[in-house]
DNA sequence: AAATATATACGAAAGCTTTCGTAATTGCAA
DNA sequence: TTGCAATTACGAAAGCTTTCGTATATATTT
């Protein structure tokens, strides 16, 4: 599976939230979530362009990232791979290139500096023991 | 700080590790990384060219990526950002783009599917163990 | 000194993602 | 039917990273 862009990823993100839609509502949804970032003082994002979408959907229905039905006029889009999958994907590049591989360099930096809650440091125990417990049966 | 690129990084990761080094000696420990990489089934990788490391170092000086002691003939590059604070910034922006903000997914994803080893587990149990003990105090 | 090797500087090409303008098509409304 | 709105198709421009050729300067070797 080809990795998606930044750009692409965005649209992904619609498509994982929503389920299928149209190139309209998925550039709608971009847009209605630049305006809730939009603060007062920050700069006011220029809205993605109709256009912009399409092409860049129909450039990710070329690689393979998205099916489409056009059995409609409006064509509805799907994304081809499922969001954990792709996160995976995503994720060992991510690792190989800043953490030289190491998924445990990428734990730590991960943990040690954000300031976790207790609640997602007990979600991560929970986890660990899981684990813990497949690799005492293995 | 700016986010250096895929290519940037990869000259980052050198200076990291060797210190403070001249272009030819950055462009022959790049090469030399991909001769080692190389397995014989594997397509044969092109080697980068000198002055494609050294365009790419010049780029990296006007960004402020990196420092370069020009007073000797053969200029001395350093990394102008330590490599915990680059990884935290490009951690910040993956977490972003691709887990929506959350680095308990992710570290829930990156543990998840790797098969850590029991001594991963317990550098991480560790360093959860150390936070929860901060949390406390604070 | 002359020839050779090595360095930097620099512009431009190549390759990729994103943005945009415009034409052609289809559906809908007056 | 005629006109208007919305859609797809498509090419090209814009912007970025990477690669490369070449000119120029500086050292090294013969």
């Amino acid at each position: 599976m080809i990795a998606p862009t930044e750009g692409e990823l965005s649209i992904l993100r619609v498509l994982w939230e929503a389920g299928p839609l149209t190139v309209r509502e998925v550039n709608d949804r971009l847009n209605r979530r630049l305006l809730k970032q939009r603060s007062a003082a920050e700069p006011p994002e220029k809205p993605i362009g109709y256009t912009t979408t399409l092409k860049l959907m129909q450039v990710m229905a070329d690689k393979g990232l998205v099916h489409r039905d056009t059995s409609a006029r409006s064509h509805v889009y799907t994304a081809a791979a499922g969001r954990e999958r792709t996160q995976q994907g995503l994720l060992r590049r991510f690792v190989d290139s800043t953490f030289g591989g190491s998924r445990t360099q990428l734990v730590l930096r991960a943990l040690g500096e954000g300031n976790p809650t207790s609640a997602e440091l007990a979600e991560i125990k929970d986890l660990i023991k899981q684990l813990e417990k497949e690799d005492r049966h293995a």
